[in-house]
DNA sequence: ATGAAAGCGCTAACAT
DNA sequence: ATGTTAGCGCTTTCAT
């Protein structure tokens, strides 16, 4: 595997008394080739370490095979979790995965476009944080094919996979609905900008029907923010059902409950988002709603593949996953 | 960024009124290019949208400013980290990262490997669970650059990332022999096998001196075998003050001290390693020995761009960090 | 300071 | 089934 100077396929041919086009086809097209003339040129290959140029063949065929994938960050579970298997997926079908970390930073994403278009990448995965209109189009700039996993206006002009958060928000609110004498809700979400935390609030809102429902919005939704609202839970007469939009969300609010002097899931039930591991290093196994975070990571890579064969054809699809919610102690079975 | 077809070097220097050359120049050695013809040539490139090919620059170079990673998972927060920071140094650096996820399979690792040799990558960094002798010779056929991050055996032919998990053994031993009436010590450990286990451990006896040592060895390092032990710690005799050489161990430990009716830090004290989220996520602040990991990371990009830049004088060296102690509540300082 | 030209290794259309 | 050949777009040496 040395990838040695100066061989390439003519040494190969030339070793194995062929001509180059055979033992390209041998590569690429093995079934044009005959049976004993590949093997002898398989053997010769393995023979000479022998390593084949893949930028010689993206030069030539003027697109690699490499999928960019632009994540705000890997150190979060979920974009972890949709990277892991991003990485997976692309390996299995052959293609490099170039990662590029971007922090939400304008800028540095810019770059990591400007590489994945040099390199002549095949397609770009993209995990925006915000997807804006203007960084839509800046992304669109890549080239040809582009899939976005994140929630997508109307207006995409690129394929996409989404979860639907109405629906999450939905599943958690009708489960602690769930008991009949369950009048009302609390919800623990972030700023509403975010589309999700929207989303997420409609699909309770389209549960709580009569049932009335108390909101807090914190700052970043973090375990610190949810302690606080735990212990304002506490001490006030909130309904003791919490939604909570994330899983951190979640794990705070449930020890800040628990500060108050609540036991969940025996004075308050709560429910989180996401299925994080967090979910169950706590001292109450959290309830919450599953991102199917593999399987999104799978069907994106899928897109760009089908993309890439359909050609001409192609006409752009997002993909919808619908959660799911995993039930476990903090918000047990009605 | 339209990376159209057809648009080179070439169509550039013609709409310049110049020859490839100069243009090769503006992009790669501005220095060599009269001030007026370069802004010509940049603003002619901006307004074709020129986006340069590096396949061809890789193809005529014979190598690509591309880096591989190789970790086995990035579900887990220590490579996500790693790999995080790798991927902004790399990115500054002005190489793609190719990531390339293992599970700890040599098959699926051999591909990934071949891969990169496909690419002509200017090196990669290895991230093994195991470094075994095997494994590091078919890693080295890479190619040229290698850099391991990992415990390596005297033994290496690359460069390498490592930490002194002795020194943090000792580290965690001695904050919590450091109270004046502490005549013995808690090991919470995995399979000695595990060279970090074994090293950490080393670290602590050469810390215990005359004191004792109670060493409990879990099976999988998890949040449950330390559940577990900290019910056995609470029930026997074994000193308060333990040292668990992972964070997860050290989480379950307090958990299951706690079960068994201690309270931490107040009858007993606990010590965690890796300095994870999850050392500051549970009820109780885990003092933790931190490794740095986008240090660890950084530094592994440096190695191999200064084995580039170095060429045939190059000689392999090993950066050691030394890890440090993060004093949280669960061991107080005396 | 700029130009001319020889490939790097591969693919694919065309010919045999 | 195999051979011939023309580039893909770039870097770099050697001239000018």
């Amino acid at each position: 595997m040395a990838a040695e100077k100066g061989l390439g396929l003519a040494r190969v041919a030339a070793a194995a008394g062929v001509t180059v086009a055979t033992v390209s086809n041998t590569i690429n097209r093995p079934h044009l080739v005959a049976q004993s003339t590949r093997e002898r040129i398989l053997a010769v290959m393995t023979e000479l370490d022998f390593v084949p140029n893949r930028a010689a063949a993206t030069l030539r065929k003027g697109s690699a095979r490499v999928i960019g994938l632009v994540v705000p960050e890997i150190v979060n579970p979920f974009y972890a979790a949709v990277t892991e298997s991003v990485a997976v997926e692309a390996g299995e079908q052959g293609y490099a995965l170039a990662l590029c970390v971007s922090h939400d930073d304008p800028a540095v994403e810019r770059r990591h476009f400007e590489m994945l278009a040099e390199h002549r990448a095949a397609g770009a995965i993209v995990v925006p944080l915000l997807a804006t209109a203007e960084r839509l189009t800046q992304l669109r700039m890549v080239g040809t094919h582009l899939v976005l996993i994140d929630r997508v206006e109307n207006s995409h002009d690129s394929c996409a996979v989404v979860v639907d958060d109405v629906a999450g928000g939905r599943l958690a609110a009708d489960h602690l609905l769930g008991r009949p004498d369950t009048r009302a809700l609390t919800i623990v979400n972030g700023a509403l900008t975010i589309p999700q935390c929207a989303d997420r609030l409609a699909g309770t809102l389209q549960a709580v029907d009569t049932h009335s429902l108390v909101q807090y919005e914190t700052e970043s939704m973090s375990i610190e923010d949810g302690v606080a609202v735990g212990r304002m839970i506490a001490e006030s007469g909130s309904p003791r059902d919490v939604f909570c939009t994330n899983d951190q969300l979640a794990f705070g609010v449930i020890r800040g409950l628990h500060e108050g002097g609540l036991d969940v899931p025996r004075d308050a039930r709560v429910v989180g988002y996401g299925d994080l591991a967090l979910a169950t290093e706590g001292d109450v196994q959290i309830t919450s709603v599953a991102q199917p975070k593999a399987e999104m990571g799978r069907a994106a890579v899928g897109h760009i593949i089908s993309e890439i064969a359909d050609g001409e054809s192609h006409r752009h699809t997002t993909t919808v996953f619908v959660p799911e919610l995993i039930v476990r102690s903090s918000a047990p079975a009605a």
